[in-house]
DNA sequence: AAAAAACTATCTACTGATAGGTTTTGAGTG
DNA sequence: CACTCAAAACCTATCAGTAGATAGTTTTTT
C-alpha cells in the first residue's frame, strides 16, 4: 500500500491549509510533519497548485458520500440538517480550523482555476442539501417557520461559514454554537 | 499634507488585503500601485507587521464613527441593521472584497497578536451594535419576530461575513443580498 | 530487474528588510 | 523676501531567508 505517505500528506496539508490558509504552509512544512524530504513531495504532488485541486476534490467526495447516504435512508429536515451543521461543528476543533471551503475562498487568487470550480460545486452541492432539508422539514414539520427553502438555504451556508470564521476569530468554538442557536431552537425532532 | 503617500499606501494595502488576503501581496506590488520604490514603503510602515495593525486600527475606527453617528442620532433598529448590512454590502465590489476583518482573521497566523485583538474588540463592537439595534427593533416594532436580541446578534455578524465569504466563492454580488433576503424581510421600515 | 519512492544537491524567483546616499520640503531667521 | 538647514521622503543597492521546483542518484518494493 504505497498509499499511506500520499493520504498523510494529503491529511497534513488539509489541516494546515484550514489552520493557516493554503499560503500559510510550504512544502518544508508538510515534509517535516510527514517525515520525507520536500523534494519527494513532488514526486507524489507535483506542484502545489496540484496538491491544491487534490485536496479539494477530496473534500468534496467526502461530503459528497456523506449526503449520498442520506438520499439513501430517508431522514426528517430537522436530521439532515442537523447532519450538516454538525459536520461544519466537527472541523470547529480549538476553535483553529475552518472549512477546506473556506479556507480556498479567501486564498482563490494563488490557486488554480480548477479549486474554484470545485470550490463552487461544493457549495451548490451543500445548497441543494440544505433546500432539500428545509423543504423536508417544512413538509414532514420538523423545522418551524419554514416559509421559503430555497432562501433559507441560501442563508444557512453562509451563516454556518461564518459561524466557523467568528470561531476561529476569537479562538472558541462556543461562537459557532452561538451562531447556530437561533436556528437549532427552530429544529423539533 | 505629507500623508498623502502614506493614506496611497493604507488605501492600496487594504484594498489588497480585502481581495487577495495580507499575504497575498508584496510590498513590490504595494510600490507598483502607490508609484514609489518598495524601500520607500519602510519609511511609512517599518514592517509589515506594523502595516497591518496600522491598517486594521484605522478600520476600526471609520466603523466606530459610523456608529457613533447612529448613536448621537437615535434611529429605529431596523434602519440601524440596515446600516450594518449595508456597510458589508459596500464591501462586496464585484463579490471579489471581503470585510478586512475576515481576511484578518483567515490568515491570522501570520499576522502579529495585536491585529487579533483589534479584530476581536471590532467584532465585539459590531456585535453590540448589532445586539442594540435588535433590542430597539423589538421595541419599536421595527423588526418581526425578535424575541432574544442577544442570540440575534450573535448570528448576524457570521451571517452577514459568511454571506461575503460566498460573494466571493462565486464571484457573484448577488448572494450576498440572497442570503441577507430573509432577515430584510422581516425589516418593517 | 523494473518500477516506485525517497533521497541529495541545487536552482531561480521573490520575500521583507537594511544600509547608506540623494532629493524635497518647510519652518525659522536675518 | 531670500537663505539656511534639519527633518522628512524617497532613492539605489544589496542582503539573508525561504518559496516551489528540477536534475540526477540511491534505496525500497514488487
Amino acid at each position: 500500500m504505497g498509499n499511506d505517505t500520499r493520504n498523510a500528506l494529503l491529511d497534513s496539508a488539509e489541516r494546515a491549509a484550514r489552520t493557516v490558509g493554503f499560503d500559510g504552509f510550504s512544502y518544508a512544512d508538510l515534509a517535516n510533519e510527514v517525515g520525507i524530504r520536500k523534494a519527494s513531495i513532488h514526486h507524489h504532488f507535483p506542484s502545489k497548485a496540484n496538491l491544491s485541486i487534490e485536496l479539494m476534490q477530496r473534500y468534496l467526495e467526502k461530503f459528497e458520500m456523506a449526503r449520498a447516504e442520506f438520499r439513501t435512508n430517508p431522514s426528517s429536515g430537522a436530521t439532515q440538517l442537523s447532519a450538516v451543521i454538525n459536520s461544519y461543528r466537527e472541523g470547529v476543533s480549538e476553535g483553529k480550523s475552518v472549512c477546506l471551503c473556506v479556507s480556498f475562498t479567501t486564498s482563490r487568487e494563488s490557486l488554480p482555476e480548477e479549486v474554484s470550480v470545485l470550490v463552487r460545486r461544493f457549495r451548490t452541492m451543500v445548497t441543494e442539501w440544505l433546500t432539500a432539508a428545509f423543504h423536508a422539514g417544512q413538509s414532514d414539520g420538523s423545522i418551524a417557520n419554514v416559509t421559503n427553502p430555497t432562501m433559507e438555504a441560501a442563508a444557512t451556508l453562509p451563516l454556518i461559514e461564518g459561524a466557523q470564521l467568528a470561531a476561529r476569530a476569537e479562538e472558541d468554538p462556543s461562537l459557532f454554537d452561538n451562531a447556530l442557536e437561533l436556528l437549532k431552537q427552530r429544529l423539533t425532532h
